[in-house]
DNA sequence: GGGCGGTTATA
DNA sequence: GTATAACCGCCCG
């Protein structure tokens, strides 16, 4: 049987543009979505081998479906100007390639496919190029849809899985689920699961409506809303497969003339693509240089004394510049320096390689990196030369490990996580493409993936210096683009100059000491933890009467509920759910083997991510531990800590405590610890303005016992244990936002008892409910929250329409403002630190920050000034209508500091 | 080898 | 009931 091809026109040129990176003419005319499409092309003209070809052409007027809903498609945002630059090429490619174009005025594309599927389906084989999931219900035994950017065959299958329900019920499954994108409504509550459920089990959207009265609840109630619109999304979603189309399948021939090919291949410049068509060998293509041709950048290798000279007096003269290094390694600690990138001007920028490897077959012609490094380190080191980076701590280290303390430094994922906490993250990717709309070189792009992937030094010197290049040429310009932002918002800017920036460096030093740890230790408990497993795993074999996977929650939960019986399961989305809560109320109910499954984890988790896990992560080099701080990991300005994790090392269990003991101090001196006492609520009482709540830190009460005062209407004195139990639980609870259902989860009273608990909570301490109540209505409003230092965490769910959602959001937004403005404090005390260590010349070495403490390494002989030091500017690094208080205390280990 | 769910370690 | 990172199993390609 012949073949029909049928290409979604416009979706695919706009795929290209996004997916191709920006490429110009030499006369300037844009060009990469010309060229992504070109490309498509050419591959399918290889791999199909169509006998009949057509593009799908939209509708150049209004559509029926605007006409029939005039919110249809409201949104789409118009196209950039690069690409509608290239719009008027769109035509002549594609009858350069000898494909017919279909349209058909007041249809959209898909309704031509849909056209020409139904008319030929009978006659042809039939391929959709296009990866719009309205395509779907086309899909039949004759009908595949094929998609190419992602490589990806769509069938039976594909559809299902996406769906829940094969091509034919598509329609009636997305008329539930609505799109957001194209402003079809759907029925509101409803997503994929629910409509793929309701579908599956009536068939159809009348016979769902028929049966109404068989659902219940908010879903039903939803379905009798929003069944107009149900039925108008089922209109949306149905294609016309009777648009006036006039080819026949003669006209949609497909001969392709490979000369017409070619000559506009040459005419768009894509030189190389043309060649290869022309039946060349790419390896005859000079390949020099090849982003010299396009107008827009310029990225050159340095290579010679000349050409670096000529560069450091141009960032001499410009007082600042991009810089960005390449390594072999994404782990600062273990990565030796490969390259140097430089940028001074916009689309302007070299590449410095040094240690790429050469060899007498393959010379590699770069300069000599110690000679280099001399020839940069006045201008590295000089505070009043500003080097811009992405992630810039990443090459302080790198050049730290090379003897070069970089000074003035700016960080351009540092200002964005100030600007725009809560609404994306911060990768030089992310960055680029948001604010730059430009497609970066992926790193796997250059140096492959998996089993094959090479490290940066095996990579050839033109492909490394346009990767490289491009890197250091984004950063200059993501960097004039955030300095402007920051200079219309002062209180910003202000956190940015004053707090974060600082804190590079005190990072950068941070994680350069590492920490020294008790190899011998660990591997002791590492021996020790797993003959305690193993015993474990033999006697819940003997109690389950078989051997399994313990550690597969799967396993376990057919053991225990299937196999053994046992009553009270509550299900996950996959199967039993077998946590510490449900393991542990089966220990209460006497079943031994939920105590051996309990300790079995447990020693899992220490050995496996402790024990085994840190000696992993001793450097060779130092034989120390050295941690990556992420200044900004979480969007309320606390940080957070990777490979290895230092801010969760274990505390509350005797074997926990023992992983703890193993962070030790090196000869003659000590580990000390200073943390701040119940910072979050201190800040719930500044903030709030609760004089109650401020009178307790203000006498230095039991803050706990004095809740339990408040609460249970007693002197504090006759506070019972469990009392003050309940009131810690609530405290804590409160600055998470926290409901009455949980918190009587958590302390075992009934919901109602915990309502009343959090209601004599608010009364007592009056002004925390209208802080609350106060910050989620600011937030709705701005959409974002921010702490009493003015830095912002964004909260884009706080208007959802959907509840579970907006509650969360509302959570988080109670909770941001104390947990970024702890993170404030603590990173200001952590500034102030390391200057007043480095002006008095002090040896102390601070090592690890866990949210609210700070851990040093302290020669013995300066303890006393070391203490005293960190106890000041802990305690003194802003005033509060609360004191700040902070506990310190010295020990050989981290766990005698405590 | 990548992604995701379940689980658990911390503040 | 906020904020994280890491491990394991399991499913996919």
């Amino acid at each position: 049987m012949k073949h029909l091809v049928i290409i979604d026109g416009m979706s695919f040129f706009f795929r290209a543009y996004h997916a191709v990176r920006p490429l110009n003419r030499a006369d300037g005319l844009p060009t990469n979505a010309l060229y992504g499409f070109s490309q498509m092309l050419v591959k399918l003209l290889n791999d199909l081998k169509p006998d009949y070809c057509a593009v799908a052409l939209e509708s150049k007027g209004p559509t029926f479906r605007k006409e029939m809903f005039e919110a249809y498609k409201a949104h789409r945002s118009e196209p950039d100007e690069e690409m509608r630059q290239q719009f008027p090429y769109f035509e002549p490619m594609v009858e350069a390639f000898s494909i017919k174009g279909v349209g058909a005025e007041g249809y959209e594309a898909d309704d031509v496919i849909a056209t020409l599927v139904k008319k030929y389906k009978s006659d042809v084989k039939i391929t959709i190029l296009s990866s719009d999931k309205d395509l779907y219900q086309l899909i039949d035994d004759q009908v595949t849809m094929l998609d190419t950017m992602k490589d990806r065959q769509i069938s039976f299958a594909e559809v299902e899985e996406k769906f829940g329900v094969g091509p034919d019920k598509v329609i009636e499954v997305q008329a539930l689920i609505g799109d957001s994108a194209d402003n079809i409504p759907g029925v509101k509550g409803i997503g994929p699961k629910g409509a793929a459920t309701l579908i599956q089990k009536y068939g159809s959207l009348d016979s769902l409506y028929d049966n109404l009265d068989e659902l219940k609840g908010k879903q039903k109630e939803n379905l009798e809303t929003f069944k107009d619109e149900a039925y108008l999304s089922y209109k949306l979603v149905t294609l016309e497969q009777d648009a006036p189309v006039q080819e026949s399948l003669e006209e949609l021939d497909f001969e392709p003339n490979l000369d017409k090919v070619i000559d506009f291949l040459n005419e768009m410049e894509f030189t190389r693509l043309a060649q290869r068509l022309a039946g060349k060998s790419e390896k005859n293509i000079p390949a020099k240089n090849p982003e010299k041709k396009h107008v827009e950048t310029t990225y050159t290798a340095v290579q010679s004394l000349e050409e670096l000279e000529k560069w450091i007096s141009r960032i001499k003269d410009k007082g600042y510049c991009a810089i960005d290094t390449e390594t072999t390694s994404l782990n600062a600690h273990t990565a030796d320096l490969v390259g140097i990138s430089l940028a001074i001007e916009e689309h302007e920028a070299c590449y410095i390689p040094l240690t790429h490897l050469s060899d007498i077959f393959n010379p590699v012609d770069q300069l000599d990196k110690v000679l280099v490094l001399e020839k940069l380190k006045p201008l590295l080191t000089d505070e009043n030369i500003r080097k811009v980076g992405q992630n810039i701590k990443y090459d302080m280290l790198i050049f730290l490990n090379e003897g070069i303390l970089l000074k003035g430094v700016e960080d351009t994922m540092v200002m964005s996580a100030v600007l725009h906490a809560g609404l994306h993250n911060h990768s030089m990717d992310a960055l680029a493409e948001k604010y730059l709309d430009h497609k970066c070189i992926s790193y796997k792009e250059v140096c492959g993936t998996g089993q094959k992937q090479i490290t940066f030094d095996q990579v050839p010197i033109d492909k490394a210096t346009a990767y490289a290049a491009e890197d250091a040429d984004i950063t200059l310009r993501l960097y004039h683009l955030f300095k402007d932002k920051l200079d219309k918002e002062p209180s910003l800017k202000e956190l940015y100059i004053s707090t974060e920036r600082p804190l590079i460096s005190v990072l950068t030093k941070m994680e350069h000491n590492g920490v020294l740890v008790d190899r011998e230790a660990l591997e002791k408990l590492s021996v020790e933890f797993g003959e305690q497993i193993k015993n474990h795993e033999q006697a819940i074999y003997d109690l389950a009467g078989e051997e399994f996977n313990i550690s597969s929650p799967k396993q376990l939960g057919d053991i225990l509920f299937g196999k053994l019986g046992i009553e009270g399961a509550k299900k996950t989305k996959t199967g039993f759910k077998t946590d510490v809560s449900v393991l542990e109320k089966l220990e209460e109910e006497g079943y031994e083997i939920a105590r051996l499954i309990l300790e079995y984890r447990q020693l899992s988790k220490l050995k496996s991510t402790y024990a085994d896990a840190l000696v992993k992560d001793i450097n060779p080099k130092t034989g120390r531990v050295h941690t990556s701080y992420h200044q900004n990991g979480a969007g309320t300005g606390r940080m957070s800590s990777s490979d290895p994790n230092l801010q969760n090392i274990p505390i509350r269990t005797e074997n926990g405590k023992r992983i703890r003991q193993a962070f030790i101090a090196d000869k003659d001196k000590v580990i000390m610890a200073a943390d701040y006492s119940q910072i979050e609520l201190r800040l719930l009482a500044h903030a709030s303005g609760s004089e109650a709540l401020q009178k307790a830190f203000n006498e230095g009460f039991d803050i706990h016992r004095f809740t339990a005062s408040q609460i249970f209407g007693v002197e504090p004195d006759a506070v019972t244990s469990e009392q003050r139990r309940a009131s810690k639980a609530i405290n804590f609870g409160i600055v998470y936002g926290m409901g009455a259902f949980s918190l009587s989860k958590q302390i075992g009273v009934s919901t109602k008892e915990a309502k009343a608990y959090i209601d004599a909570y608010f009364e007592r301490y009056s002004g925390v409910k209208p802080f609350m109540d106060k910050t989620i209505e600011d937030c709705k409003e701005k959409g974002y929250v921010e702490t009493i230092f003015g830095r912002r965490n964004h909260i884009p769910n706080i208007n959802s329409s959907n509840g579970m959602m907006r509650s969360g959001a509302e959570r988080a937004a109670i909770n941001a403002p104390l947990q970024g403005a702890n993170a404030d404090i603590i990173k200001r005390a952590m500034r102030n630190i390391q200057n007043r260590l480095e002006e008095e010349n002090l040896e102390t070495k601070m090592l690890m920050q866990v949210h609210d403490e700070l851990v040093f390494e302290v020669p013995q002989h300066e303890l006393e000034k070391a203490k005293a030091l960190v106890l000041q500017e802990m305690e003194s690094v802003t005033k509060l209508s609360v004191p700040l208080s902070v506990g310190i205390d010295i020990g050989d280990n981290w766990q005698q500091a405590h």
